[in-house]
DNA sequence: AATATTGTGTTGCATTTGCAACATTTTTTA
DNA sequence: TAAAAAATGTTGCAAATGCAACACAATATT
């Protein structure tokens, strides 16, 4: 996981932290975190877990994303447009703010670290671009069947396993997938039954080729 | 829209394609303009439309997305991993490619003009962004309905007009909205029956508050 | 200009799914 | 540690949806 001040020696961070107005924050478990009219803020999170939510308006809650340790959010990555978006931390959090705007300016030109600064952003905008994609690609699925075996999969891959470990609770599992949380357990249940996977608690173990 | 090369003189143009080892290609209509194992490689379109799509092992066409002049594309930023994805040139189109490993590379940095070009992909990278949120926002849409009044919401704000102009043919459009293309007739025609929307060809008037 | 291909639009039917309403277990909080 | 809150797990039922199979219109190709 690359993170923001990777290749950056202590004098030049700080430099750049000044140049971009950072703040450094903590906050209780369940607190909101961020507004969706900070405007181009950039958030780092430094320590503890935050949630990105939505709640529509028909009631309906999307989980977005969960954030951890050196991961990013802010107005402009994570389309918080609106009053039903929420960002929560769900443990105690410490969380740096940037101002995003402050990357193009001309002062923090001056720091002779900005080009890795900026190469270190690429690379983290281009894994949040990878992320967004296996979730299109999940949400694709026209059924639930599909959607939780193209998750796992794509789960397996990056775990290295066949026997993966689902980050979430299944609460938020279906929320992350765009599904109804009983019509889930029924697809499970069915899979179970086929003896296409098996589940121990948090660990689902897939006896499919793929 | 922000371009690759915005801010950039010709010279320093020149030099950052010679050091991205950039090189220039015609394609004619319906054709095949890249391959997953293409490693690193990015794709501008200069001229032209290119789709980025993806058949399913079950036989579903996913049209993942519709990229026009100075947008961008690679196994990178647009996750084609593996031979289920098609990049196609749906008209006669220009590409320039480029290595993108190339720009971390040290070679690079002696160009005065590096900090822009990071700058201007930034940018580039996080209008993407942008754009996969929203698809997200419509695809975790639980019905049909939502789905479509989620996406019509959105390109109305984009367009700024409550007449908007749906950029794909309807077989298309349920491709990208994830749904079958009957029910999303059907659903349609709800909608009209209700007086909510109104149809003239591609041009969709919303009656609905938002 | 004739033919082939692709897109538009509709309908019946079987299946899938969301929803509501539970009981039960686990976790959190006071 | 007792009480409250959240998560897990199940089921029936009504509604939504995918699918197949059409007819027809519009484009593209030869």
């Amino acid at each position: 996981m690359t993170q923001l001040f990777e290749n950056i020696n202590e004098e030049d961070k700080k430099s750049l932290l000044y140049s971009l107005n950072a703040i450094v924050s903590t906050f209780p478990s369940n607190t909101q975190v961020f507004h969706y009219n900070n405007d181009n803020v950039i958030g780092v999170v430094d320590e503890g877990i935050v949630q990105i939510i939505r709640n529509d308006y028909n009631g309906d809650r999307v989980l977005i994303e969960e954030l951890k340790k050196n991961q990013i959010f802010g107005s402009h990555i994570s389309s918080i447009t609106s009053q039903d978006f929420e960002v929560i931390s769900i443990s105690p959090c410490k969380i740096t703010f940037f101002d995003f705007d402050a990357v193009y300016s001309n002062e923090i030109k001056e720091n002779k670290a900005i080009i890795q600064f900026q190469e270190n952003l690429l690379k983290i905008m281009s894994d949040i671009i990878l992320k967004r994609n296996g979730r299109i690609q999940v949400l694709c699925q026209k059924t639930i069947r599909e959607r939780l075996l193209e998750y796992f999969k794509m789960v397996s891959k990056k775990q290295m396993t066949k026997n993966i470990t689902i980050p979430f609770n299944y609460t938020e599992l279906a929320d992350y997938l765009g599904i109804n949380r009983s019509a889930m357990y029924r697809e499970l249940n069915n899979l179970k039954a086929e003896k296409q996977i098996a589940i121990k608690k948090k660990i689902i173990s897939l006896y499919f080729y793929f």
